[in-house]
DNA sequence: GGCTAACCGGGGCGCACGTTCCGTATAGTA
DNA sequence: TACTATACGGAACGTGCGCCCCGGTTAGCC
């Protein structure tokens, strides 16, 4: 939740306050309803003008890149954690796991990996770069253990997690645990 | 691509032409680019004014809903005729790839599957019934020839579907063949 | 050919949403 | 406390789109 970039004069008190205000907000809103929700209706919420989003954030599309990007900083953080971890074949679907659960809980985060509203690779390609490293990190570990089939790649990774949130965010009456189970099981070297 | 119900007065010779100009205009229109695409649109391309396309379907909903209901309808015979076939296994996943197939083409189907838009289940449940029908039929079958695993139910065949759907639609830089295949082989029974 | 009901086109209305503007309030400073 | 740069709020604007309306046209029938 930093800010967006070069030092410019340091914000007076107010303004900085309002925009944590927005972001905080833009957040909550953005993952409990997807990029859908009015402008007008963040800042509603948060308390503040309409104008005052827009002088923080020059775009909704500025606004809510400025979110994906720290939950993409997050994730690659922990990804970059887990591939500390002893069992590569756990770190890979530790991770794995997380990622679609956080497909479940924040559906910003799904319309934004599937180009709903915006493209992040366009838009940020340092940071989908970075989160293909991590991944890719996780990825070989894993196979070379031979817990994941030899032949799948990052790319593919990357669309099985897309498609395992779109599981989670459409299959209301299923339990996610059973998908997820088969996914994962797919994942793993040929019998 | 017939009518709605109850036989009302016939159509005059030109208004059934254009009904069904409309009605081939949209569903292409619908397949490549979504749902998203406004009816003007869709009226410019076939060649007639935006009244007539609500005079024939009252809302653009009514008209989408006209395409899936007979889309479906082709896939739940498709599915029926598959399920005389020889091999259970076989035919279960000739459908499921049948299923992600239409989805990689028909960009409307998936908005419409994922309720992006309008919601299937709600405005057809007749035909969302016979569609789960039928591929409890080729389920099933499948699971007693050992093919598929015991513990997924249709819900979960239909939960995944649309998460390849998903797949396809967003994998832009992967070929599709791998991932599905991933999927597949995480619904045959454990090893 | 003439008559009428059915149908056609496209301009227009209402609404939602992204974005901008400007008169007003306030934080920071001397 | 007085002064000014900075920030605030929300009314207003432009655009896009679903949907409706009405003056003109045409198919079907005598």
């Amino acid at each position: 939740m930093t800010s967006t970039s070069g030092a410019a004069r340091p914000l007076r008190a107010d303004a900085r306050r309002n925009r944590a205000k927005v972001l905080q907000t833009a957040y909550e809103v953005f993952a409990a309803e997807g990029l859908g929700v009015p402008i007008d209706e963040i800042a509603r919420r948060a308390g503040v003008g309409a104008g005052t989003v827009y002088r923080h954030f020059p775009t909704k599309e500025a606004l809510y890149q400025a979110i994906v990007v720290d939950r993409v900083e997050h994730l690659v953080g922990t990804a970059r954690e887990l591939a500390e971890s002893a069992d590569p074949g756990e770190a890979f679907f530790g991770f794995f796991d997380l990622m679609t659960t956080a497909g479940a809980t924040d559906k910003g985060l799904v319309d934004a990996l599937a180009g709903e509203g915006f493209d992040i690779e366009a838009a940020i390609p340092e940071h989908e770069q970075a989160f293909k490293d991590a991944m890719r990190e996780l990825l070989v570990r894993a196979q070379a253990a031979g817990a994941v089939r030899a032949d799948v790649t990052v790319a593919d990774v990357k669309t099985l997690m897309v498609g395992c949130q779109a599981m989670q965010r459409y299959g209301g009456d299923t339990a996610p645990t059973r998908v997820l189970e088969v996914v994962r099981e797919g994942l793993r070297p040929a019998r």
